[in-house]
DNA sequence: CATTGACATGAAGTTAGGTTTAGGTGTTAC
DNA sequence: GTAACACCTAAACCTAACTTCATGTCAATG
């Protein structure tokens, strides 16, 4: 059992936070002792749940829900998985438009070195991309996909 | 040249947002005819590369600062790589954390199916880690690393 | 010549996800 | 017994990035 403190300092999290998404239902069922929450691994889990889910995209009030369907039990099965195979679906999509952008972002990088060493972007600006060193046309390609 | 109209077309953007953009100075130097904006072909790359940096997680007033180093000419040109190496680099970092997100989701999509063939959890929960299939137990070591 | 449709403006409104503030409780340390 | 801490609440506040609103201009169409 830990407290919020302890808590906030193992997920290197600001404890307002902690209380704000207990307050939005994160949480259900947490325990108290005079008042004071008691996060056991229960809580713990959750809160691994939660920033994933979070960073896959899902909105706080849709956390809320997936958190009651855990309190509703094994009827619910069904949907907690659906709901896991969306966002993996959803992540896996920004897997790939994040690609996209690291490549833009090198082939930016390519770019301003060579501007560096020309002093200018003339010669860059005249030339067709299929004119590029092949692993930065690779990029260009990909990022203009 | 495009009017405000094709452009949202074209980047799938509102029009409101383009308009809020140019408030911003992301378009310093933009055409206009009468009052209209005309975007050259200059504005459709600094498109390109706001959508780049706002992925990347650049403000727009970041991107304002961009922008500026353009006009400014050559002299900027070590700003700008120096720029687009940290988003590089911040970039393959979130790559790396959403490559465990999308880890804990496969675990979690395997656990859901197992659960609805048990018909319970119980097995599950009393299952140490390193007893699961080897291709979950790496998703499930990526995920919580 | 009036209506439609695309463009323009500045100012106010919206939203999610927190954070801060003001005021209070309870336990341990000196 | 008082000071320092860690905890508590409700409510107000904050921020970025848009979006909406109210109002107006202008060109082409029926």
């Amino acid at each position: 059992m830990y407290t919020i403190g302890q808590v906030s300092e193992m997920f290197n999290l600001p404890i307002s936070t902690l209380r704000y998404y207990d307050k939005e239902g994160l949480f259900p069922g947490i325990e108290r002792q005079s008042g004071i929450r008691k996060f056991s691994e229960r809580e713990l889990e959750a809160l691994r749940v939660i920033e994933c889910l979070k960073k896959s995209g899902l909105e706080i009030k849709d956390i809320k829900q997936f958190m009651a369907w855990c309190v509703e039990g094994a009827s619910t099965y069904p949907n907690r998985k659906k709901l896991f195979e969306t966002r993996k679906a959803i992540v896996e999509a920004e897997m790939v438009k994040l690609q996209k952008t690291l490549d833009m972002l090198k082939f930016k990088c390519w770019y301003y070195e060579t501007a560096i060493r020309d002093g200018n972007e003339e010669r860059l600006n005249e030339m067709a991309p299929d004119r590029f060193p092949k692993e930065i046309q690779e990029l260009y390609d990909n990022a203009h996909s």
